[in-house]
DNA sequence: GCCGTTTTCGGCCCGACTGTTTTCAGTCG
């Protein structure tokens, strides 16, 4: 998917680490136009992956040495992080910048475009911008060039348009919807077996580029002619054999493969990814003297296993891999020796402690929402209104927060199979202290405190601000603790390590938001909290009955940070939650 | 440009689809 100019800009200002993964990645677009060596790009690309998902800023790391502990940074490469933090930039790139446009750069991420088509346009017809593309689209002489026909021309136009119209990545909930749709579509084509979603959405990734889904057929190329007929595909952009293309909404591409029921199990590792992950498992393959594809496993020319996916993983030494795992972030490792968490599930959530009503700015009533939340079967629920500073969400003042609380333990008492806490979603106010006075506070039954304004203060302040809240004795959480709207507002400069040790040191959870704007904390942090010690809340922050379907993000977000169900707070049953609750009192 | 339980050099995952070809190159994932 293309992205944006202006959303490329804003993640050049998130940090030195953003900076130089942006940096590392127009370098290697660059070296691909100029026709260079695919590993050395392979390698920056790798570099930039690697860097973007840094715990920690750059900067804080201790020299050279540390750096080249990254996987995928070197001698040159760590040279090149150093030169950025000392002097703002790197003269490589600067230099590459004067041989190539970063404009040109762009439309790499036009579909059908590549380095070799763009290179020919860029020596040959001056082309260094969009506009010039475009021109250069239409002038006959384009065609004289080899391998370029009025087929593929067409072809790029058409990838213009989606260029132009098409945000950058799906957001999570867009793509689960979608995706679910088309699997049930799938499912009615004649023949079909085993449908199921793969790609970034199988592994639970806060956003897609595109969405991936898997089908088995004995007879596949029926099933691809029919998808690619599907009334809500806009334009088809591949249909072949096996797999089909299509571009539905908003410029969301969907990709369908369909596979012999033998090779099922070997497609879905395949088509899962991550990229990263899967050439981890293909060398390991390799070393074993195997052969792995899309197809099956192979030993020579002998197909070994195909069918199952995890007899594929059983075969290279490797215990299942769970998608939201796959990313080549330790799981092969921790594959080998048999130490992979035992990943916390949906049904192990026993209930929702961040919602809100119509108290405050939510949809729904107390009523509705406590029945809404038995039909989920959990045993219990917090509907946690706003304090008084949130006055755009209709904050409580102390005397609605006392008429609320008498008419929620009425329907707690009317309503049997669930309980119904008194929770409050308080501010933590700019000066660090919270909205409400510890004497109203501790009438609560559950405290997620979270910070609504003053969202750009410096990180010492805001961590200093927030880390006091974690200290009131009556604030069992904090609410979305790096405030990030995905796509949308950047975090804001908390230091999430510190935050995690004052967490760990008065006994406080962290939430996962599961609202999939936030999903906050991410899977990278919620990771560093566990294996602190930290307990992990998973709420979702819903304001109408329907968005506590929103758990399931919540959950694939914890599992992408690999939460057990033993680190999360509302997997308690009822008993066990009111004996932690107790133990603040 | 990175990396090492076959290697400090020589590897680095692999196949589908398309268009322009007549055996393949480019693009994509």
């Amino acid at each position: 998917m293309p992205m944006k100019p202006k959303q490329l800009l804003s993640f050049l200002k998130m940090s030195t680490n953003s900076d130089i993964a942006n940096i590392f990645i127009q370098i290697a677009d660059s070296l691909n136009i100029l026709g260079e060596n695919v590993f050395k790009i392979r390698a920056y690309q790798k570099a930039s992956k690697n860097i973007s998902e840094l715990p920690k800023d750059v900067k804080n790391y201790s020299g050279k040495d540390e750096l080249q502990k990254i996987p995928g940074i070197g001698n040159d490469l760590a040279d090149k992080i150093i030169e950025f933090i000392d002097t703002g930039e790197i003269k490589y790139f600067e230099d590459l910048k004067e041989k190539i446009p970063l404009s040109l750069l762009e439309l790499l991420r036009i579909q059908g475009v590549g380095p070799k088509f763009l290179s020919v346009l860029f020596n040959e017809f001056d082309v260094k911008d969009i506009t010039g593309f475009e021109k250069a689209l239409d002038d006959e002489s384009l065609l004289e060039v080899k391998g370029i026909g009025k087929k593929k021309i067409d072809e790029i136009k058409k990838g213009i348009d989606i260029f132009k119209t098409s945000i950058d990545r799906t957001g999570i909930n867009k793509a689960y919807e979608i995706a679910s749709s088309i699997v049930k579509e799938v499912e009615n084509i004649k023949g079909t077996k085993n449908t199921q979603i793969a790609g970034s959405l199988r592994r639970w990734r806060e956003t897609v580029g595109d969405i991936d889904i898997i089908t088995s057929a004995e007879d596949t190329k029926p099933v691809v002619k029919a998808f690619t007929n599907f009334e809500i595909a806009k334009e088809v952009l591949a249909s072949g054999d096996t797999k089909g293309s299509i571009i539905v909404e908003d410029g969301i591409q969907v990709d369908l493969r369909v596979v012999k029921p033998g090779e099922y199990g070997a497609a879905i590792q395949y088509f899962s990814g991550s990229k990263l992950h899967n050439v981890r498992v293909r060398t390991i393959a390799s070393k074993l003297g195997y052969k792995i594809n899309e197809y099956g496993l192979y030993e020579g020319d002998k197909k070994i296993e195909g069918k199952s996916e995890e007899k594929i993983y059983g075969k290279l030494g490797l215990d299942f891999v769970p998608p939201e795992l796959r990313e080549d972030r330790g799981e092969i490792e921790a594959a080998q020796e048999s130490k992979l968490p035992k990943l916390i599930q949906q049904k192990d959530i026993k209930g929702d402690l961040h919602t809100h009503s119509t108290w405050s700015d939510g949809k729904s009533t107390i009523e509705e929402m406590a029945l809404a939340a038995k039909k989920l079967s959990y045993e219990y629920i917090a509907i946690t209104d706003h304090s008084i500073s949130s006055r755009i969400a209709n904050g409580l003042n102390e005397k609605r927060l006392f008429e609320k609380k008498k008419e929620l333990e009425k329907i707690d008492k009317k309503i049997d199979g669930i309980k119904i806490f008194m929770g409050s979603e308080v501010d933590i106010k700019s000066d660090g202290t919270l909205d409400y006075s510890n004497d109203v506070l501790k009438e609560l039954d559950f405290v997620v405190a979270s910070v609504h304004s003053g969202f750009k203060m410096e990180t010492h302040e805001i961590t200093e601000r927030i880390i006091n809240a974690v200290k009131n004795p009556y604030v069992h959480a904090i609410g979305h603790p790096t405030g990030r709207l995905i796509g949308e507002r950047e975090p804001y400069n908390v230091d999430i390590d510190k935050l995690i040790e004052a967490a760990k040191k008065y006994g406080k959870a962290l939430e996962i938001n599961s609202s999939p704007k936030r999903l906050d904390l991410k899977d990278l942090h919620a990771r560093k909290a566990i294996q602190k010690g930290v307990k992990i809340i998973i709420s979702t922050d819903s304001h109408r009955t329907e968005h506590l379907s929103f758990m399931k993000f919540g959950v694939g977000t914890a599992r992408r940070g690999w939460t057990q169900k033993s680190d999360v707070i509302n997997t308690y049953s009822l008993k066990k939650l009111i004996k932690w609750l107790d133990g603040f009192k």
